[in-house]
Formats: C-alpha cells, sequence, structure tokens
RNA sequence: UGGGGCGUAGCCAAGCGGUAAGGCAACGGGUUUUGAUCCCGUGAUUCGCAGGUUCGAAUCCUGCCGCCCCAGCCA
C-alpha cells in the first residue's frame, strides 16, 4: 500500500506521514451541511476523503455539519446518505453530526472562558460589524471584551439555559482584533437560536459556529487530515488557534484543495434551487441538474463520475472542467456492458416498394458488435419501416454518406435499400420514402458484404413501440455561469427536448435501471421516476461522438 | 490599498536543480454493417513576465503582472 506512488499532494503528504510514523492509520471526514442536494463538487471530496482512507486501510467519517438549525432539513440528510452509499462508499458504522458533540463543545467553551480566552459580547450584530474594521482597518476591542471570567461564565451559562432572547449576546474568541486575517478578530463561537433542531430537537438555544464546531470534532474524531476546499486557507490560523489552546488529544491537521467547477454547470445551492422555484426544471434529481441526485437518474454511472474526478487530479489551482472531460468518462464506462439496441428518435417512414406485402422476417441482430458473448436478438422486419429524419437528405454533399434519392445504404443487420421516390405533403415536407430493397444483401448472406458507404438504423413501423425519450443538453450556453450576473441570461432555453420515439420491441423489456446503447445515437436511461412497463420513459445520458455532426457544424460556421 | 492562495498546450495535470509524463479536446491515417468503438500518428525550443544564482532552472532568489478567496451571530 505505501510502494503506490502518490498520485497528488495530499496523499504525498499522507504518504509521508505513514512513512515517518506520524499516525499508524489514517481518519478522514467527509463533513456536508445537510441543507442542500450533493453535487458534482462534493464527488470529489467524497472521493479524496473516502479514497485516501481506503488506498492506507484508514477510516473515514461520515459527519452532518449541522450546526445550523433552520437550515437544515431531514430530507437532505437522508438524500446525502444515498448519495455517497450510490457512489460507492461506506462509512460504516462512523455516521456522526457535530450535533453529536454540543455537549462537549459547550465545555470546550466554558473551558475556553475560564482561560480567559472567551468573552461574552452583548454588542448588537451591526454593531459587531462595525468594531471588526476592514479589510485594510484594523478592528476596535467591544466594550465588552473585558468582562471577568465569572460573568462570562454566568452570562453564557445563562445563555446555554435560555435567558436571553436571539441576538442579545454572542460569545467569542478573545483573540486579536487588529489581525489581518479577518477570521481572528474575535470570531463568534456561540450564539443564540431558539429554534428546534433536527437532530436534537430542543435541548439547545445555542449554538456552536463552524470554526469551533469543525475544528473539536475533528479532534473528537482523531481525523488525522482534515481536508477541505480553498476558501477555507485563512480559516486555518484560527483552527490552529483552538487547538494550541484547547490541547485535545488528538491534533488533526487541515489541508485545502481546489474546488472542481464544470463548464456550463452551477453549483451553488442558492441558484439550484431558485432553478427548482421557478420550473425551469423538475427538482433536485432533475436530470440536468449536476446533483448526484440528478446525474443518478440521468443514468450516469457511479464509476463514471469516480473515474471523472480521478482524472481531474487534486491540486490548489482553480479549475473549470470541460463537459467533454466526464461526457468522456461516462462514455468510457457505459461503452463495453450497455447492450446495443435500435431506436428511431426522429421518425420518417420508408415502404419497400419490392417487399411482399404481409411478410415478416427476422434479423437477427448482435447485442454488442465488439463482443460476440453477449448474444443476439430477432429484430422484426417488414415492408414499412422508420428511419431517422436526420439519416435523408434530398440535396446532399457529397460527404453525406446516408440516403438520398438513387442513393443506396444498408439497414443495419438488415438489406441494402435504394431509395426511389420521395414523396411529399402539399407544403413540400418530405413526408414518406419510397425504396427498394436488395434481397440478396441480407445480414449474413454470401452477397451481404457488397459495399455501400453508409449504415443506418431503422424499426419495423408495424412492431415499433412507442416511447417518450428525454434528449437533455446543457443547461446554460455560457461556460461559467457562475460569473454572470444574472443567471437567466444565459440559460439554455433547449436544455430539454422532448420525442416521442420508435423502439425496436426487445427495448420493452429493458430492464429498469440498465443503460443501453440506442445505436448511432448514443447512451439511453429509464428514467427513475416516469419509466413504466407499459409506458417507457428514456433519458439521454450522453450521445455518441459524432463526426458527421462536426463536419456540418464547420461547414455551417464557413457559410457564415 | 491589508491578509491568504494560485499561474506548465484549448481544458485538466505530472514535474520537487540534470535538459517538459499522461489524460481530455483537436487534427491526420487504418480497421469497421454504429460517421461509434478500437488502433496508429501529430502538438510546449519552453513552463505568467523580467532579471539574478548555477556548468545546468519549470524547479532556487528578487521584482513585476494576472486570477481567486476573506469584512455572517452561514458552512
Amino acid at each position: 500500500m505505501s510502494d503506490a506512488a502518490p498520485r497528488d499532494f495530499i496523499r504525498q503528504i499522507i504518504h509521508e506521514d505513514l512513512e515517518s510514523g506520524k499516525h499508524g492509520e489514517i481518519v478522514t471526514r467527509f463533513p456536508p451541511e445537510p441543507n442542500g442536494y450533493l453535487h458534482i463538487g462534493h464527488v470529489m471530496s467524497i472521493c479524496l476523503n473516502f479514497g485516501v482512507a481506503a488506498e492506507t486501510r484508514g477510516r473515514t467519517f461520515l459527519r452532518f455539519d449541522d450546526t445550523n438549525p433552520g437550515k437544515e432539513d431531514e430530507e437532505f440528510v437522508n438524500a446525502i446518505e444515498a448519495d455517497v452509499h450510490w457512489l460507492g462508499f461506506d462509512w460504516e458504522e462512523r455516521l456522526t453530526h457535530a450535533s453529536d458533540y454540543f455537549d462537549a463543545l459547550y465545555a470546550a467553551a466554558e473551558q475556553l472562558i475560564e482561560k480567559g480566552l472567551a468573552y461574552v459580547d452583548s454588542l448588537s450584530a451591526d454593531e459587531i460589524r462595525e468594531y471588526r474594521g476592514t479589510l485594510t482597518e484594523p478592528g476596535r476591542n467591544s466594550p465588552y471584551r473585558d468582562r471577568s471570567v465569572e460573568d462570562n461564565l454566568d452570562l453564557f451559562r445563562r445563555m446555554r439555559a435560555g435567558e436571553f432572547a436571539d441576538g442579545e449576546h454572542v460569545l467569542r474568541a478573545k483573540i486579536d482584533m487588529a489581525s489581518p486575517n479577518m477570521n481572528l478578530r474575535d470570531p463568534a463561537l456561540y450564539r443564540i437560536r431558539h429554534v428546534s433542531h433536527q437532530h436534537t430537537g430542543d435541548a439547545w438555544p445555542i449554538y456552536p459556529m463552524y470554526d469551533f464546531a469543525h475544528t473539536m470534532s475533528d479532534a473528537f474524531e482523531a481525523i488525522t487530515h482534515s481536508l477541505c476546499t480553498l476558501e477555507f486557507e485563512d480559516h486555518r490560523p484560527l483552527y490552529n488557534w483552538f487547538l494550541d489552546v484547547l490541547e485535545p488529544e488528538h491534533r488533526p491537521r487541515q489541508i485545502e484543495f481546489s474546488r472542481l467547477n464544470l463548464a456550463y454547470t452551477i453549483t451553488s445551492k442558492r441558484k439550484l434551487s431558485a432553478l427548482i422555484d421557478e420550473g425551469i426544471v423538475t427538482g433536485w434529481d432533475d436530470p440536468r441538474m449536476p446533483t448526484i441526485a440528478g446525474m443518478r437518474r440521468r443514468g450516469y454511472p457511479a464509476a463514471a463520475l469516480r473515474d471523472f474526478v480521478a482524472r481531474a487530479g487534486v491540486t490548489k489551482k482553480d479549475k473549470l472542467i470541460e463537459m467533454g472531460m466526464l461526457e468522456n468518462s461516462v462514455r468510457e464506462v457505459l461503452g463495453d456492458p450497455s447492450p446495443r439496441r435500435m431506436a428511431v428518435l426522429k421518425p420518417l417512414k420508408v415502404v419497400l416498394t419490392n417487399y411482399p406485402e404481409g411478410q415478416v422476417e427476422h434479423m437477427t441482430a448482435m447485442n454488442h458488435p465488439n463482443n460476440p458473448d453477449m448474444g443476439t436478438r430477432d429484430v422484426p422486419f417488414s415492408r414499412e419501416l422508420w428511419i431517422e429524419q436526420d439519416d435523408f437528405m434530398e440535396e446532399a454533399p457529397r460527404k453525406f454518406f446516408r440516403l438520398k434519392p438513387g442513393g443506396e445504404v444498408r439497414l443495419r443487420s438488415a438489406y441494402i435499400i435504394r431509395c426511389d421516390e420521395v414523396i411529399k405533403d402539399a407544403a413540400g415536407n418530405v413526408v414518406e420514402l419510397h425504396c427498394s430493397y436488395d434481397p440478396e444483401t441480407k445480414s449474413g448472406m454470401p452477397q451481404s458484404d457488397r459495399k455501400v458507404k453508409g449504415t443506418i438504423h431503422w424499426v419495423s413501423a408495424e412492431h415499433a413501440v412507442d416511447a417518450e425519450v428525454r434528449l437533455y443538453d446543457r443547461l446554460f450556453n455560457e461556460a461559467n455561469p457562475n460569473a454572470a450576473e444574472d443567471y437567466h441570461s444565459v440559460l439554455n432555453p433547449n436544455s430539454l427536448e422532448v420525442v416521442t420515439a420508435k423502439l425496436e420491441p426487445a427495448l420493452a423489456e429493458l430492464p429498469a435501471g440498465e443503460a443501453v446503447q440506442f445505436e448511432r445515437l448514443g447512451y439511453f436511461f429509464p428514467d427513475s421516476r416516469d419509466d413504466a412497463p407499459d409506458a417507457r420513459v428514456f433519458n439521454r445520458i450522453v450521445t455518441l461522438r459524432d463526426s458527421w455532426a462536426k463536419l456540418e457544424k464547420q461547414a455551417l460556421q464557413g457559410q457564415s
């Protein structure tokens, strides 16, 4: 285990700490506040914390940082547990809450008071802000800063007893109001909040602040490496101050790494819930959401998410990672195991004029062209078929090797057909194609290897199963929507397109929870909420790579 | 203008004084009954910039520039 090369600076530190004997065992924690759903950014933290411990046979706690009742909710704790499990990690018996330590935290606060390192301040929130100074000017001491230990103890105990109203007093650390680090200008330790807590009920009228609760919780759990994101970098001196003055048995070390930002998405909880409230998406698990719940419903495999963050790496540099990177991981893990099927998203009718009316053949199609072990299936074939509208062009460029008037194309796993006649409606829209098939070219027959440039997918009209298919695209048109003043202005209005597709019959039997490749189109996944055996609903997980679409796009750009 | 961080290819990222790994993307080519997959091949005379130290610098020093974070009784 220790001979494996460390892959990033945090693993290097951990490796050294193990080598030097500083720690016999690595203990980490993933500490979400249960005030929202976990998103792609959290995936990074989860994989890092659980990963680093697993690699060294250490342990990881799942700890709910529940020190701010009112914002937190049981719905979120359940969702978080489900998401972490789904991602593939297990905290075993190590499920804790910052609120589990409220008694110990309270005792530590009294110790601080007794040491003369904390005091009860009776300034209002506004006054405290004024006294704090600014980034360039030092703060001033509160007039209550020199209260005696006895007074402070008395006041704090009465705060705990519920004698004061919200906001009347606050317990502060006594550090340095002139520190250039704002976090050291007598940070608040406890505030009064007469609200019930989702885990401790009405037991407490006062609640500890993040810095205090987090540091001491880490110490109580004997966390060796407390891994967090860059914005906490200048909280580290405060983190260490608590450890220095309180001298707990265990001394955790905080190390910061950069957040993972995905291009074209937002992760701010406020904005994510606004998307839901405004009806732009349907909920936290909308398949367009960057939440774990959303990505799971979309059909992204957990392994793809793990692979993606592993490739992104752990560093201190701000990241804005391209979608293509995530999509690559998704395609890579879906490629081998997903069975292939045929489905037509935007149907165009084809009539094979020389094919006997009423005849049905059963074509044998491979479930995976690169893996014969996955077997074959029967696909019914008849005189009338559906093909993709995009697979026909009346006036096609020479590079278009699909169906065009007078041209030939192979129907996958079936015959080669020729387009003889284009049928249009009064408005001039193509509504139907009359084609003829070449009986000598049936898949598997001796003559079947006749070369034609293109192969397209199809579904027998008579046997087709209708299904709702949801085609998702990015939610935003701007690579960094976080930077936009108003995210509404950068919303992608076409992030969802719903079509009624024609499926080959075998697709009606696809089990829920299993991804499938619709050949030439992409990977699809039965929707966990709306899919039903007699009314299938599929989500498009991701398209296939499409070099034709790329060419078309370039041609379009060349014209304009 | 105070403090804390970060700058290696379009996006990520190795590198830790000995002469710029790798992945994604892009671009060529081969295989292919998915324009998919797979396979080959192509990118940095240079590491934000400018000096300095050194036989030798992305790595050490100095200065400058750019970007991010901090003034919650949020986390």
